[in-house]
DNA sequence: TGAGCTTACTGGTCAGGCCAGTCATAGCGG
DNA sequence: CCGCTATGACTGGCCTGACCAGTAAGCTCA
């Protein structure tokens, strides 16, 4: 069939890509194991066959995956990390910068991600879950006077719980990395301006509504109220004229 | 005030990463544009002040970013590449490896994804965009002939066209990786079993009832078709006892 | 037994070199 | 005059060997 006779463009394999490749699938398939190590730079020149240059510029990329971490001196060799999903992290806030995404598709998909994890959990969520959630909130409520830093912590972890309940650990780590994102671009504005007992009262008030809702069952609502959540807190750092995404999700339900 | 003086922990940078860090700055900043090439790496060698396996360790890094590439023999030194979602595909399908991620997991994020794109589409497209839609579906009409291959493409480029309608860029690459992520699992299986034009018949017409949706601007039953379709589709990749969060994203509107 | 020193490692960095490839250009033949 | 080819000055890929500043384990000595 003409099919298999395609040829696919190639590109000259590089030694260092060979090394990588070794030790990423070692990894992959269990082989290695997080908190196991690798043998020295100089044993493994050995074993590979290559030279330490070689060698090194494949931990080098391992290491900016990371996937491995060296530390000088360290008698035992690069560590096997566990997965984390900072490189995640660091691609999307790239995509961010580069490709110009604008604060207003951030907080939209926060939006999305948002509402669907509230969605998901109202509907999957069982009675420990719940009390978890329930922790959360109560630390919420105890956090108003430490102050944002101690409050936003909570927050996370209410978020965190939800996005658990709701069986899925993409949107959750999405939603940790738009997060991230979002608070990487305002983060200067958003230290004292969200520095206040009243707004974060606020906050307390509504994520007491969306836990009402997810208690509940009611998918449909969770899902609605954390949308207008979010786009009641955020709206006001995105320019008004870009904000008519964001009111679609808002009215989504209600149509 | 106490929060000040609080140390965050430090860890040595490497010359590597200095270098890494100047390059990737000026290619944010715009200071290096997409084509423009860096300097050769003996002439980075004199510009940074490190050796040449020092550099070269820093290329290697932004090389397994996808920010530059570097061809032997090129003249001109090392290219600055254009965006490319590449490395959040890759990171992607590593947590996926990795951290277990189920099938179930990855196609309940596609229907998440999907189905906003879809709804947001219904609200916000214009009469182009919806144009540009109906040429994708007569195009995977025309391909049901030529095989699942063509017809994947047109597939994918009317999910690209809601996307873009959707006015949400980060749906749009998300659910491209996840897609990607979903493909490389089950590429094996899929080459042939999708390879039917009945089976490609009938994803024609689930499209087009989208597309239907969404003319009508109906933004519910734009997301619930594209979810529902989603599900048919790939519910058969999925161990029965782990369906129950893909239904409940099935119902969700229905309850 | 315990505190301090020695030593054998580790990774970080460098200098310099060889090779195969690419490309521009100079010089050749037409 | 034009087109081709050969040359040479580059490129990146890879290697060798070396030095340094750390770490940590084991040894010595009090």
């Amino acid at each position: 069939m003409s099919d298999g006779a395609q040829f696919r463009q190639v590109s000259p394999v590089r030694l260092y890509q060979r090394i990588v490749e070794q030790i990423e699938q070692a990894i992959v398939r269990g082989d290695l194991k997080p908190g196991q190590r690798l043998p020295s730079e100089r044993e493994l020149v050995t074993q590979f066959g290559a030279s330490r240059p070689t060698v090194r510029e494949a931990l080098r990329v391992l290491e900016s995956d990371g996937l491995v971490r060296s530390r000088p001196g360290d008698p035992n060799g690069p560590e096997i990390l566990p997965f984390s999903p900072a490189g995640l992290t660091k691609q999307m806030t790239r995509l961010v910068q580069f490709d110009n995404v604008s604060m207003a598709e951030l907080i939209s998909f926060r939006m999305i991600l948002d509402g669907s994890a509230s969605s998901l959990a109202a509907r999957l969520r069982s009675e420990e879950e719940l009390s978890v959630m329930e922790r959360t909130i109560a630390v919420m409520a105890d956090a108003i006077e430490a102050g944002y830093e101690e409050f936003g912590k909570a927050d996370v972890a209410f978020h965190e719980a939800v996005a658990v309940a709701g069986r899925n650990s993409l949107i959750q780590v999405c939603n940790q990395v738009v997060r991230g994102a979002v608070l990487a671009l305002i983060s200067d504005k958003v230290a004292h301006a969200h520095n206040s007992a009243t707004l974060m009262r606020e906050s307390l008030r509504h994520h007491q509504e969306v836990l009402e809702a997810i208690r509940a069952g009611d998918g449909l609502a969770a899902a609605r109220i954390s949308r207008r959540k979010l786009y009641e807190y955020y709206a006001g750092y995105v320019p008004e004229n870009e904000r008519g995404p964001l009111l679609a999700l808002v009215d989504d339900e209600e149509s």
